[in-house]
DNA sequence: TTACAAACCAAGCGCTTGCTTGGTATTGTC
DNA sequence: GACAATACCAAGCAAGCGCTTGGTTTGTAA
């Protein structure tokens, strides 16, 4: 299962859309748009614009604002967790699960959907309270993802932390990367994959 | 030098608001309605009941709305780098600078000034570009305090992981906390300390 | 060709926003 | 007690906002 792959099937499920449809190129450009303004300052003259239609034309495929920019979490999450869980499954040892996770979540946030995953951080409180709730949800299997890697880490005697701690430590610091990390700095996504092994101790795999 | 004292003295020099006069307060109260509902989604008049004024009289202390976010993430910083300076001029060894470092900044977020650092991380983009540069400079400052002491621990060996690259998984790690971390959750600050130096594998201190 | 729904446009409504204005209390100073 | 500076209020303006409306074009299938 290689990424395409993995979209291909998410699509055909319904669960994300195809990016080449209308309504998928409308949630890549406002993700775009929603990074790089913020959810309030970006206008749904903006939006429409970006897609070359009338403000009013949005209308006929949301209800509403907020409910694209829900649509932009909900599928990043839905085409993430599924990301995950095929790096996890592809790699063997845990603490290679380990690095293959934290390498692919460096890739969702620096990568493709980078601009959906900063939408995922640094918007939350643009959404309404009950959206939030569900998004929480899809988030918490995504989560899981990482806390049973971590417990069989800590299981092993190489992590000395908190498997709940090192996961929001780690999530601070991987999405961080999104307001500093440049691809052509120098620095590739394997070297800063194996600088936060290293900064965990870990770099003797 | 306690942190009442330096707050005391960057008063006194006008660096920062005093906390107990009508700018300061404002400031203070702003803080906290940016970080709960987003420095867009505040109005004036939201910033104005706080204090308990109508809004107009807001543009006679200060004359833009973005001057005020402007002035909540100066005094911050400032601030916040006065303290700093106080920890790891305290702390005697290297790593203990660090773990001071740590320490300190997790207060700053978690503590009195967390309305303020929360802002200070999410609000960035609602400043306009020229205070971005501004800030950017005060914070060069801040930012040179813990690349000193990596780079020690570094040379001793201690630090496997490049200094730089270190400082911003921890900018991330720590700032994430504000989003997660309660100190009424059964875990002290110290205890958090504690965890961020094991998760890198300093625990022999 | 006809029928019908989906996709879109042009216009603008009602409301909120940041900020201005002209004037009135309050405070400090000699 | 005179006088200015400071702090504030009450009212509202111009612009921009999300969203609605009524009507037109486009795509699809019999």
């Amino acid at each position: 299962m290689n990424q395409d792959s993995i979209l291909r099937s998410l699509v055909a499920d319904n669960l994300v859309s195809d990016p080449a449809g209308a309504r998928g190129r409308l949630l890549h450009e406002a993700a775009k748009l929603f990074r790089d303004k913020g959810y309030e300052r970006t206008t749904v003259r903006d939006l429409a614009a970006a897609v070359g239609i009338q403000s009013g034309s949005l209308f006929h495929h949301f209800r509403t604002k907020e409910e694209i920019l829900k649509a932009v979490m909900v599928e990043t999450i839905r085409l993430n967790t599924a990301l995950m869980q095929a790096a996890v499954d592809a790699a063997s040892t845990h603490r290679e699960k380990l690095q293959a996770l934290i390498r692919a979540e460096l890739e969702s946030i620096n990568g493709q959907t980078g601009e959906a995953m900063a939408v995922l951080v640094f918007e939350w409180r643009s959404l309404s309270e009950e959206s939030q709730v569900y998004v929480l949800e899809l988030r918490d299997i995504y989560e899981q993802l990482w806390l049973d890697v971590l417990e069989t880490l800590r299981q092993d005697g190489v992590l000395a932390a908190d498997p709940f701690v090192v996961r929001r430590m780690l999530t601070g610091a991987l999405s961080w990367t999104v307001t500093w990390y440049r691809p052509d700095g120098g620095l590739t996504l394997d070297d800063l994959t194996a600088q936060v092994v290293a900064m965990m101790g870990l770099t003797s795999l």
